[in-house]
RNA sequence: GGGCCCGUAGUUCAGUUGGUUAGAACGAACCGCUCAUAACGGUUAUGUCGCAGGUUCGAGUCCUGCCGGGCCUACCA
């Protein structure tokens, strides 16, 4: 059960993209599933990075006047930062062109040419020179003068450029078979279904190289092209563990990976064309892929023209670092698409954070400061509430691992939430500020159990909020090495007799300025 | 056009293989407490479970049709 291996990714992102609210999100979902596994005593590998080629790219460097390799140093830049912002705690951070990637690609195209499912043919298609695209029939309309023209207006001509292809149609069976055989390799559900039936439709072998543009991976033994997008893009998660070595410590270890991570615009790539790439290349396909939904802006999707891009930047200038990443894990159910505002946001962090969890710590914590000479107090034998609580709030973690495996992220946090709401109504039952006047030995113990509760609690919450959570156990005075779920068991507890600093608010309520007055 | 998903209290959502008076949270009203970040706790209320049929002793929970919303995918011209 010790030292598991777990190797979770997220997308690569594009660097021609300006980080915004939408990679913040994906990257924090991964973020939490690594440190809870680290907690849990799992060995973690938790990738991020950036997809530096392609034609945009290449084209933004020259407007930039500056070679593609100089440019993408630069704008990667922009992803590290958010990662940092974020507090995200990624164990390497890959970008496609690094030689290592170069090479393991290069090394990926050679296994699967070798094994027979490349072949050179011909790309062809409507090409608009001045959009530099290709479109689809189906997307061209026809001018005043019956020409065909791109959605753009750009006129479009019968372009044919020689291309190696993927022989993708060859791997419908084997495709479905996979999924058959594992239920579990694409969640949500829902996404499942529409890739199943998509790969139940049929299969186009797929162009993986292209001519027109040099800013790439040469294609091996043929340098006149490059590989397309994808199969660069998609083999990071390999390059990473050390691919094509693939009896190194790390490819043996965390290879296949337990979770790809993707927003639902990718999940085709994810789930269709690299168990495919991985199969021809007589590689284990991965063991899941999630798809996750949108994060909309009062309902609206947040696009450039609509001047309602949201970035973590500013949420967590607003709010908090913290704060936003609770609530953006626990306002909207991953997997669908979910509304993000102020007032929801204002809602969560009064609510949830400042006055269930925050102010439980606080009252509890102020009481044992003043009342108890600062010191964990010693605890006489347990009743059966306190036996309850404190097993509540360890019985917990099962479930909340178990939602956490199924990347529920909401339905985790709500139920350690209970916990929260249970360790409220026993501070009101047990009504130590009466215990005082009364029973001064059954206050200590009533103390003694909440400072213990609030110690898992903070333990629990850790991955979600790590600065917060550790604020709260440096206030009950546990040690670092006593902060893994390991310790959620009875021993090592808060100690008594332990001396505690003076409590302040860990989560400050909101407070609008325009409602302040 | 084909496929998939959804439509349940003011709001966001749970509702397991069909089975007693349909749940939670937030919000609302009222009550209590006073340790605490004016925070906490308790009580109460509201639902024609999208509409119409059907199967069944019994349907939010299965079937059919319709309306409405979303997603995936295709095509005609």
């Amino acid at each position: 059960m010790a030292d598991q291996p777990y190797y979770l990714t997220t997308p690569i992102y594009y660097v021609n993209d300006k980080p915004h609210i939408g990679h913040a999100y994906t990257t924090l979902a991964c973020d939490v599933l690594a440190r809870f596994h680290r907690l849990d005593g799992d060995d973690v590998h938790f990738l991020t990075g950036t997809d530096e080629h392609g034609q945009k790219v290449e084209k933004s460097a020259q407007a930039a006047g500056v070679d593609p390799q100089a440019f993408t140093d630069q704008v990667s830049q922009n992803f590290r930062r958010l990662a940092e912002d974020m507090n995200y705690s990624n164990d390497d951070f890959i970008r496609t062109t690094e030689p290592r990637h170069i090479e393991a690609t290069q090394a990926l195209w050679r296994k699967i040419r070798d094994n027979g499912h490349i072949y050179l043919g011909h790309y062809e298609g409507w090409y608009a020179v001045r959009d530099e695209a290709f479109y689809a029939e189906s997307e061209l309309t026809k001018d005043d003068n019956g020409n065909k023209v791109a959605p753009s207006g750009a006129e479009v001509e019968w372009v044919k450029e020689p291309s190696y292809f993927f022989d993708l149609s060859k791997w419908q069976q084997p495709l479905l078979d996979y999924y058959d055989a594992n239920p579990d390799f694409i969640g949500p559900d829902t996404r499942r279904n529409e890739v199943v039936s998509f790969v139940a439709g049929g299969l186009d072998d797929l162009s993986v190289s292209r001519t027109s543009f040099k800013w790439g991976i040469p294609v091996p033994d043929d340098p006149e092209h490059i590989m397309y997008v994808w199969l660069d893009a998609l083999n990071n998660y390999q390059t990473a563990v050390g691919y094509p070595d693939t009896e190194s410590s790390l490819y043996s270890k965390y290879w296949p990976a337990d979770l790809h991570m993707v927003g639902k615009d990718i999940l085709r790539f994810h789930a269709v064309y690299w168990p495919a790439f991985l199969m021809a290349a007589d590689l284990a396909p991965p063991k899941r892929v999630y798809a996750h939904g949108w994060l909309l802006n009062r309902g609206e999707k947040m696009s450039k023209s609509l001047g309602n891009v949201v970035t973590a930047g500013d949420l967590v200038d607003r709010y908090g670092l913290d704060p936003v990443r609770y609530y953006l894990l626990r306002e909207v159910p991953f997997g669908q698409d979910g509304y993000i505002s102020h007032e929801t946001m204002v809602g969560r962090i009064n609510s949830d954070l400042a006055n269930d969890l925050g102010n439980l710590a606080q009252r509890v914590l102020s009481m044992i400061v003043k009342n108890c000479d600062a010191k964990v107090p010693q605890p006489q034998a347990l009743t059966a509430d306190d036996t309850t609580i404190i097993a509540a709030a360890t019985d917990v973690l099962a479930a909340v691992r178990g939602e956490f495996e199924r990347q529920a992220f909401h339905r985790g946090l709500e139920a350690i939430w209970k916990i929260v709401g249970d360790a409220n109504r026993y501070v009101d039952a047990q009504a130590p500020w009466e215990l005082r006047k009364t029973d001064p030995e059954r206050m200590a113990t009533v103390l003694f159990v909440l400072a213990d509760v609030i110690r898992r609690l903070a333990i629990l919450v850790q991955p979600i909020m790590p600065d917060a959570a550790s604020a709260m156990l440096d206030q009950l005075a546990i040690a670092e090495d006593d902060r893994t779920f390991a310790a959620l068991g009875a021993d090592p507890a808060v100690v008594p007799g332990a001396e505690l600093p003076k409590p302040s608010p860990v989560f400050p309520r909101y407070v609008d300025d325009e409602t302040a007055a």
